[in-house]
DNA sequence: TATTGTTATACTCTATAACTATA
DNA sequence: TATAGTTATAGAGTATAACAATA
């Protein structure tokens, strides 16, 4: 009648709760830092960090918006305060008058400077420390397939379909 | 001068981008089947799931915080809501009148038994679709390594020493 | 009409500090 | 005094819906 209930293997659950742990313990790291060294949260820290990768230093609204997975309200919000803090700035597109365009300004790239050793070193501490060369490389290797397969399809169990309707 | 700037290999850049998608997107997947499916946010399934795994379902107030790594008044404002919904009871210790024993209800059980199903599927199609036993073996054995080191020293990096000090 | 972005608003979550009561 | 828990409060973050401006 029912479908069967989906269940884990033994290995499949150890291995599901320490990734969740590990996950979840790297994560507060890396928060606490960003906050206690640059006062950013990790969203503002990914939305500088796309800028300062961006080739220069500039991205509109939407586009920022869609590489965090974010509400566009929610980015407004985040984008203002940034703004407040001197660390980006808006202005209409050129080419668009309907865009916004979010630039990193000196002072962005200051504080994503100033942050960027202390990220890498929580990233050591808390994921590679205790691992071999070769554990680095599997796990390298068995992330980017999940997150290659993760890319390609867009899961469609547990929930809606579309990627971000907003 | 100063110390030299901390790197990351091309490798390691790579495995730590790689995880933090795949953890975002699953942690994203997973707290929305909870919120559809059992209108649950992710912390209150922890303490559901926490409450339904110990021997009698109750666990002191500090307890399940410190499990949850959580501060008092944070699961007192989760207790309370949890108990609105009539999924727990709170009560006093009869071993200590300063305690508050939480205890799962039956409804608390019927809740978490309905979100189980869809949450171990949203794990397969986020975590373990697209991996080979073998590899799901490696995760498994590298996660539990690094979980395992975490938990041997507390990572004196990146902040403070203490643990939870609340 | 469709798209870009902002605003108004409401809600959830979290933490800090002050407080009560037991030990 | 120290511990367990609650309350008051304040702040960050997020989302939805309504809106204005431009395409």
């Amino acid at each position: 009648m029912s479908t069967p209930p989906p269940r884990l293997s033994p290995t499949e659950l150890a291995a599901y709760f320490a990734f969740t742990e590990v996950s979840s313990l790297l994560r507060h790291a890396v928060e606490k830092q960003l906050r206690d060294v640059g006062k950013l949260s990790y969203v503002q820290f990914q939305l500088l960090a796309r800028l300062g990768d961006a080739p220069d230093g500039s991205q509109r609204m939407t586009d920022l918006a869609d590489g965090v997975v974010y509400s566009r309200s929610g980015l407004t919000y985040q984008a203002q305060s940034l703004e407040e803090r001197g660390l980006v700035t808006r202005g209409p597109s050129p080419e668009d008058e309907r865009s916004t365009i979010v630039a990193i300004t000196d002072e962005g790239r200051d504080v994503l400077a100033k942050v960027f050793p202390g990220h890498i070193e929580a990233v050591k501490t808390h994921l590679f420390e205790s691992l071999s060369a070769g554990d680095v490389e599997m796990l390298a290797r068995v992330m980017g397939q999940v997150s290659g397969h993760l890319r390609a399809e867009p899961p469609r169990s547990a929930g809606g379909r579309r990627r971000k309707s907003n």
